[in-house]
DNA sequence: CTTGACCCTGTAGTTGCTACAGACAGCATA
DNA sequence: TATGCTGTCTGTAGCAACTACAGGGTCAAG
């Protein structure tokens, strides 16, 4: 019943490298060898991987993920913390949803005003050389 | 009227290894050089750095913006290559908001399942570890 | 016994910067 | 003249989260 990386890549929806890259940086733990030197993982690895990739796909950051490795060895804490990174990270979405509504509706009047011709009178272009022709600063360092 | 790095990178709201990086990538031309080997800049340079600014605020690709560049510098041509890069990203900023719109409204209702308590019974770590209570995949891979 | 699919390690590339380290330039003050 | 201080110079390494090789080894099938 052991699984090779490439079986626990396929299970998982990973890709090879990745799963070496999260053993790399400690996220999921080296598994034994066999004699040949091949990984062979368990099923608390699949488990492990599959939490993962289901809060990386949620968007959650490493980091994050580790933290919440860790929380769910130990069952028996106040799940405050859990909470609180979810939380935080539902935060961040929202924040840069919020900013890229803001581009799109600077690139959609942006584009819209494109009446085609030469480049050297497309409104686009002069939009971006001369930032006062439009709204806001975009708050960059 | 020579400007220096650090008179440039002020008046664009730019940090100066921001702007040796972008002359290392070629994407704003090497200056001349004072007796003290230090960088001195022309109004012309001061344009360029505010485009790409300004582009670049509104999440335009360095590519993107070395494209753009390359076009202001034919003024007589069709600005429709213009549009098609500029129409592509707002597509792309469309897209990436419609992703995270899916993210947000999962992460919401997940964290809306937490009643707290402990970590072993947190709806939130039920669902992360079990992809199969939640709706999509991602498509990530 | 050879072919082919898989696996191994190690390193470098991606994007767009940012952050040093260690040295030099240029101006003001003591 | 010495001494600071601020600004600039080059070069390199780091960030996040992978991805993509190169150059080998392993293993089951035919």
């Amino acid at each position: 019943m052991p699984l090779k990386i490439g079986d626990l890549a396929k299970a998982t929806g990973t890709k090879v490298e990745t799963v070496r890259y999260y053993e790399r940086i400690g996220l999921l733990p080296a598994p034994e060898r066999t004699s040949g030197n091949y990984r062979s993982y368990t099923l608390a690895h699949l488990d492990r991987l599959n939490f993962i990739r289901h809060a990386r796909g949620l968007g959650f950051e490493i980091a994050n993920i580790r933290s919440l490795l860790d929380l769910a060895d130990e069952p028996e804490r106040d799940c405050a913390e859990v909470d609180r990174i979810a939380s935080g990270h539902l935060q961040a979405v929202e924040d840069k949803i919020a900013r890229l509504a803001v581009l799109r509706d600077e690139l959609s009047r942006m584009v819209g005003q494109c009446r085609g011709g030469h480049v050297g009178s497309c409104r686009i272009m002069e939009v971006l050389a001369d930032h006062t022709l439009c709204s806001s600063d975009h708050g960059g360092n």
